[in-house]
DNA sequence: TGCTAATATGAGCATATGCTCATATAAAGG
DNA sequence: CCTTTATATGAGCATATGCTCATATTAGCA
């Protein structure tokens, strides 16, 4: 029997499960997509979604997390916008694999 | 204020955040990536991936719902290989991508 | 037809996830 | 300073997820 497969690393296999159980989740994919078209507060993103503002906070933060927002103040609005291009065009391309088929 | 956002519609949000949960998932991404290399049966996995049997079924079963992956029958083994190229090649550009950063 | 090997499945459990509610923090303006 | 507006955070809860154990199913073979 041939056992020559090499794994994966540990570390290589948490960045890439962290990276795509971000896109997992229906909410970060719709803030992602929104953020996609152009930078928003945090305030704008709960009125565009429909979403409630602790939930957005939260993700938010998770997102970040991952450095896949950024965030800039502006007086006493935070504005935020996608900050990883390679996820952020998986997740373009993705959806439009998904509408186009 | 401007409303003019188009969110993404429902279905396409779950389609996209089903593939990517299933991406989420270390146990599913080594078996992918396995498999991505070579067609294996169940047993053949377990071994590779010192995983337990009942594991590697549910987790295939997982896949093949989604159809990621696709199975033969040879005797009494099964054979599962990738089924979906377009999220097979979004895996491991992220591998890379994780890798070689 | 029994027996064995390979795979699939269901139940149960522990942990993870995502939301809501309440509250905290931070900056701007009077 | 004190109030208002915007955002962040923590606790609690319901659901989802992933694993293990036991058992069922299926195909090959004596």
């Amino acid at each position: 029997m041939d056992h020559s497969y090499i794994d994966l690393d540990e570390e290589t296999l948490f960045i890439v499960s962290q990276t795509f159980k971000a896109l997992g989740d229906p909410t970060r994919i719709r803030i992602l997509h929104l953020l996609a078209e152009k930078e928003c507060s945090v305030g704008e993103i709960v009125e565009h979604l429909s979403l409630g503002q602790s939930t957005v906070s939260h993700q938010l933060r998770f997102l970040k997390n991952l450095r896949l927002v950024k965030s800039r103040r502006a007086g006493t609005s935070i504005y935020y916008s996608p900050e990883d291009e390679h996820v952020l065009k998986i997740l373009e391309k993705t959806i439009q694999h998904a509408t186009h088929d």
